[in-house]
DNA sequence: CTGTAGACTGGCGTCGACG
DNA sequence: CCGTCGACGCCAGTCTACA
């Protein structure tokens, strides 16, 4: 699987464990929300200080972001 | 510190141990030479699917990358 | 609430050249 | 071997609108 697919997966994984829609993501992110969509979905090559925003607001480190088995080799 | 210089001196660290040159690992991960000194002195804003090469190039994970002090919160 | 589409601007990523 | 510069095409990221 395409390491954006994996990204959006673990994105989507943690912002149901949050309870938030995407737009109250994208919002909490500062991003926009159609732009949620598409990196949820797997079709962004996303920049690694909107990764960084996103993962803030889903209240993880970098290190626990990719602490999930689809990262690991 | 800004994201962009974190990753940049892990790629440095990383790079290192494994006594390449920057044109070496460039090569390896199929990027630009004069790219891969911007990302390691943290000018540059770095995607997530040139990052997935560069830290291929590396031979570690994605989960072994962010697992440094500095990716932990 | 989520997805898609279209239009737009800035900056990513490449390349050649020079110290 | 590393850093910087200038030029350039293409896409990241925003925004409006519609289902």
């Amino acid at each position: 699987m395409d390491i954006k697919e994996k990204v959006g997966q673990r994105i989507r994984e943690l912002r149901r464990q949050l309870e938030l829609s995407q737009e109250a993501l994208a919002n909490k992110a500062e991003v926009d929300r159609t732009y949620m969509t598409d990196v949820e979905n797997g079709r962004r090559n996303i920049s690694i200080e909107i990764l960084e925003k996103i993962i803030a607001a889903l209240e993880v480190s970098f290190a626990e972001f990719f602490d999930a088995k689809s990262f690991k080799k």
